[in-house]
DNA sequence: CTCTTAATGCAGAATGATTCTTAAATGAGA
DNA sequence: TCTCATTTAAGAATCATTCTGCATTAAGAG
């Protein structure tokens, strides 16, 4: 199953403006690499990008599957699935309950929603097999995070970082 | 914050109950990794109920954190927040939707739901932060993995596992 | 068309979470 | 009390992912 080809081609488009609007360089293999994230309904990891796009560009490395991905990402183009995960976290509330996740620090916190709890799964989702769980993910940035971004905004305000230096602002994505 | 007392008690039973349903020792390495992970409310990654437990076992092992969280997770008396993944995968999918996720093989397919959409994100999680999105994560095992799971049946129907070997049952988590 | 420099490719190494190995010591529960 | 599941220890292996130089290439501004 793939994506219709007007809504490839409108993917493409919106890439388009935002290399220009970001600065950044619309490369052969980041066209590609897109292209194929924004064809498919799979969802794959980098690895499944980088051997399908192999197919088309011989020499693409790994590293600029991952490179792209991740700038895709900042960029707003495309989102991962699920929360970010240094590692694997565990929860002993077994009664029916929703997370919030803070993107930035990783903050996990529960909540419940009697009203999302009286809501009916839809059948189309039935068509991909059994049920086991349903629950709201929410994903916003944590107060404490929020408070540290304003300090290192006011940072950054007085060091003004001109020039055409944009895609070293990517941030780092940290490690544990 | 904690978990109230009462809570903890409830599930420690729990845990008894399970380990003796199933077979399984409970050492005092497990009752405490199990308390760790039942008092908190902050979703834990095993490193950090190691830290904790380390401070009332000093000799427990990383091993054994890791052997008896996905043991109680086999057990049912704990859950993984977010769903397996073996590595980051990305959407291209910009448009409001939800994810159907197959615990067994990770197959991810999107699906929509107005009746969601329209719903309002409970008063509480604003209290953690900002709300960038908002998604239901349905969680289940697809068709085609259970096909294969009756296949497997049939076939270890016809060789009973019989005895005390119930602890070699957990299935190994794969690695791709 | 011609530069400038961002991006890529490559080879190899580092990182970090997680799992496994082996073998000896321990302790839960019948 | 005895047995066998479990734990520990110490080390190695895996795997996804990221990074380091460095030489090469090509996007896009002029």
């Amino acid at each position: 199953m793939r994506v219709e080809q007007a809504e490839i081609a409108r993917r493409v488009e919106k890439l388009k403006a935002a290399s220009r609007a970001a600065g950044v360089k619309l490369t052969h293999q980041r066209l590609e690499i897109f292209r194929e994230v924004a064809s498919s309904v799979e969802h794959p990891d980098a690895d499944a990008v980088f051997r399908e796009v192999r197919g088309r560009i011989p020499t693409v490395s790994i590293d600029t599957v991952y490179r792209t991905l991740w700038m895709l990402n900042d960029l707003g183009l495309v989102a991962t699935l699920g929360p970010r995960r240094e590692s694997v976290r565990f929860d002993a509330n077994l009664a029916r309950h929703h997370h919030y996740i803070c993107t930035r620090c990783g903050l996990a916190r529960d909540f419940e929603s009697a009203a999302f709890d009286a809501l009916r799964i839809p059948d189309a989702v039935k068509d991909y097999g059994s049920v086991d769980s349903a629950h709201i993910e929410v994903r916003g940035v944590c107060d404490s995070c929020a408070r540290k971004q304003c300090e290192k905004q006011a940072e950054t305000d007085s060091k003004p970082p001109r020039g055409k230096q944009r895609s070293k602002s990517w941030p780092k994505r940290k490690r544990s």
